[in-house]
DNA sequence: GATGAATGAGATTTCATTCAT
DNA sequence: TATGAATGAAATCTCATTCAT
């Protein structure tokens, strides 16, 4: 599967054959058709590992303190992943095939969920600590930061000026004026 | 063509064949392939024509006297844009395709950088007018709003509650402060 | 398809490749693809032009003012068919794959209706007109005709010392004397 | 076999995978090829089980006493059997498979050859004992059953309203005019 | 210019069979 | 004995592209 991962970063799901994920693998054909009883389900399946991956990186930032050091921290590992050739390629392989494959989509879907309600819980809880203004708007802050986020993804891979390392500081003090509250809400 | 960007947004460049293409169009594969000599230009041909929408839309942009007007009218037309199907569609699979093909990659970057540098320069010409402050990283700035702007396209496919009009007043407010200058620069 | 017609009598409907059907029949396999849209329409065309076939005969038997003439040249035709290897091995393949595609099923079936209906139809006709007793039950008869029919392509299929032609004498005598009435009645 | 009987009758040989007769017999595909050398080996198997039975029928029936009742039985014992339906699809499937596979061919011309010198030496047997006229030409009879036979069997399979049990009193009538002899024979 | 029949390489998937454990 | 992962040849079907009419 991390043969898979590998092609179908490469080369999209569409363009990356069975022949050459086998080929990559080591494996025959049999085998991969042992495993998997279609290349859906390949693709499925690393959808659902991407989305597993996102879930233990959020259970991680739930248990910092500080909601803000958690979204800061966020911020970067955000910005790490994106200059990740493969997960970025991944990530814009799924987000086509998502308009496709009704089951690609729902999984697609769930990760984003959990991230989104990841990020709304999160601030949600800085306001409960105090640490967030309460008058924030916790989903739709939460929906920003999505849009920043797939922003990201998508400037790396289309734009190879594009650094997400400098757009940290102006998302940081973005971020910070927003979750202060004040004359930013709407 | 027509019947080609219609194909190419219901089910993307590779899943849309030939046939479903000439279908659409009314047309024989003769004569498709008489107009266009391979299956790339046509996707190629797409992809050109939606530079050629940006730049129009630029150059229509460029005309307005007050640069924060522009940008806040740029932020509307792409927050329209994103909830057009077919519009989020293309970009999406332009995004995916080019990862593969390097001349639909060159096109696309193309018409990036046209977005990107029309961005930069309203900031630019906002500045020399004095309605930007003067300690504002044009480009920093520009990157900043492109990242939005697929950010927006991104999620408008991804999650179906997301509504990019609700984005609309959080993000104003928060160019408006960047605009401005004071803390907000790096 | 007269190429598929070989091929499939020659070694059954699913021993058959498309390569070896389109190797016979001279063509590439994209041709046959233009002209059937998969192996199974190609079966049912096959299954089609043999009901064709049967409705053409019984049309002419039809037009033989004795039923019983009539009746004693089909026995003829049906021993002559079944020495047809060709012929003979397409009707197994039929009804052995009748019993697992149901489209396949549905047109032999209706073949079939059509070759009973027709007999039934000469035997009332024969009443009808005086030439067949009125105490004989067409559809028993016909139905009993069926199964000598059945029956004779499957002997020849089975034993290769069973001649149609020998039994031709016994069943004339049987059938005359069925048709004529008298005790031979349920 | 009794587990791959079930799968042969249901979908036909080369449609039951192994895997298919694996699951339903609730064994490892290991442990299928430890007892049967290949696939063929288990339709030579169960091809030979039915004449096993054939055998075992006609036994039973060479020790009635009056030839006309063995006979009369077998008519009924035929109709039963045709109406099973598992009974009657291996029929099929064997009769087709006999087309292609000559070792299958073998063992079913064996059985067939079983029944029909069975039914021949019935007859005999019944003219050495005067219960049948000596005019009358025992192959041939067994012939003409034989093609009944097979018919019923083939009845059953393609037209759903045939029911073997109406054709038993016109059966019973028209053999015993042929064991009668007189003027039926050839 | 327009047509659409013909092509054939290549894609996914199945399945009988083997063999190390 | 029993297992089931591994194999790879072969099957069906797709599709961009060509070219004679």
């Amino acid at each position: 599967m991390v043969a898979a991962r590998k092609c179908f970063a490469r080369n999209g799901f569409h363009q990356s054959s069975i022949a050459d994920i086998r080929t990559v693998a080591g494996i025959s054909s049999g085998t991969l058709f042992h495993y998997f009883p279609n290349k859906q389900a390949l693709v499925l399946a690393i959808v659902a590992s991407e989305g597993e991956q996102v879930a233990l990186c959020l259970s991680q930032l739930a248990e910092i303190a500080d909601c803000r050091d958690a979204l800061n921290l966020l911020l970067q590992l955000i910005a790490e992943l994106a200059a990740d050739g493969d997960a970025n390629a991944l990530a814009i392989e799924i987000a086509a095939e998502s308009r496709r494959d009704p089951d690609v989509r729902a999984l697609a879907a769930d990760n984003d969920t959990v991230l989104r309600e990841g990020l709304e819980g999160l601030i949600r809880a800085g306001i409960a600590r105090g640490q967030v203004s309460n008058t924030v708007d916790a989903a739709l802050v939460a929906q920003w930061l999505m849009s920043w986020i797939d922003g990201v993804f998508s400037r790396v891979s289309v734009d190879l000026a594009f650094k997400p390392m400098d757009q940290l500081p102006l998302m940081r003090q973005l971020l910070d004026m927003v979750l202060t509250g004040g004359r930013v809400m709407s």
